[in-house]
DNA sequence: GACCGAGTATACAGATCTGTATAGCGTGCG
DNA sequence: CGCACGCTATACAGATCTGTATACTCGGTC
């Protein structure tokens, strides 16, 4: 039964969805999604606009599917790279900063695209800033698995102080504002894993 | 002298000027730049689109006012708000984000209008961009010059680990993550601060 | 009294926006 | 064969976008 749902979960893309969305991905990400109109993703993408709406229904479901799109990529992404690092261990805490490093550099140029698509809608409660909110509350509760899995007695209060310097460095990297912010990140993380660590005992 | 080249460093607005800019900021600000046609603008202001031109020549430049004037604002309220802590000193540095958590209540539930403004724009060189990075840059050197204030070795590194806290809280006030982020950043500032004061002596 | 600055009112140009409509082509499949 | 599906091609509707043009009003100031 768990096949039998798969295809709700994991959308299967006919090939100019496919080509559609790798499309939306780039030019949303470079200029906003405003800023992009559906001719030019068409365009873009060597297909029609009928077949944009006959696969995504509007623009702004397609604007989803490129935040779902992009946040799977770097769930497994970091997933897949977390499974290299001892489990329950401070270091693997830190090595998300490692991660986010690294898929920066080829991914994270101009920040996050989550908080750039929050930015540009008016409403909390649009389907677009709605999936964006989604993602950071999932990613902060990454952190607190990890502080839990640690052993950390104040897991939560450390998940949020891990999460600023984590949705630091993504925007730094973004502005330029200085250099290697995930490294700093990690600096700071470590200072503070050291001390919450060391009052447990 | 310093009276004649005042009107150049702080432009004094006609009455249309004022009530534009002020519309400008509170809808650009909201909706973001790209979807707010310069129609609404002026018909918000209660003047002409011609006066809009008249006064600023296109919508680029009043966007780079929008972000001006917010960053004039914040530095006015940050510079006299850090002047009630004793100089020198590392309450004065933590002091920055009890003040920014009193600035977010009542300006910033989206979230930091220079990273906002800057994820529109696809190029770093578009003068909106150029504007909102500048503004980044002035606030780590806020934090760089406390922190050699407070006479601490590893001022630029303690400034980016703090410029990273404070970023952090500007995007999770705008995403609603978690409560009261700033008070998660004041907390792991001062055990970044106690620790880079003890490595002193 | 002439002039100028700030503003109103209105219209327009030319482009671009999202979304829909109509007609047809090609491939795989039962 | 027949037929559904994914797609192309083209045209269009109706709105909205930035920016400009023309003509006018009003208040102060030299």
């Amino acid at each position: 039964m768990s096949v039998e749902n798969l295809p709700e979960m994991i959308p299967h893309y006919t090939p100019g969805a496919e080509r559609l969305l790798a499309a939306a991905s780039d030019l949303f990400y470079r200029d906003g999604i405003h800023a992009v109109g559906v001719d030019t993703i068409a365009a873009a993408a060597g297909v029609t606009k009928k077949t944009l709406y006959d696969r995504f229904g509007s623009k702004e479901a397609l604007a989803v599917a490129y935040l779902r799109g992009r946040d799977a990529r770097w769930r497994e992404y970091l997933e897949q790279e977390l499974a290299q690092a001892p489990a329950g261990s401070v270091e693997r805490i830190l090595a998300v900063f490692d991660i986010s490093a690294r898929w920066a550099l080829t991914n994270s140029d101009k920040g996050c695209s989550a908080i750039n698509a929050r930015a540009e809608m008016d409403d909390a409660t649009h389907p677009v800033a709605v999936e964006a909110i989604r993602q950071k509350k999932w990613m902060r509760d990454v952190f607190a698995g990890l502080c839990r899995e640690a052993g950390l007695a104040d897991a939560d209060r450390v998940a949020d102080i891990l999460m600023l310097l984590y949705e630091g460095g993504l925007v730094t990297v973004g502005m330029g504002t200085f250099a290697d912010p995930f490294a700093a990140g990690r600096e700071a993380a470590a200072a503070i894993l050291g001390a919450a660590r060391g009052s447990d005992h």
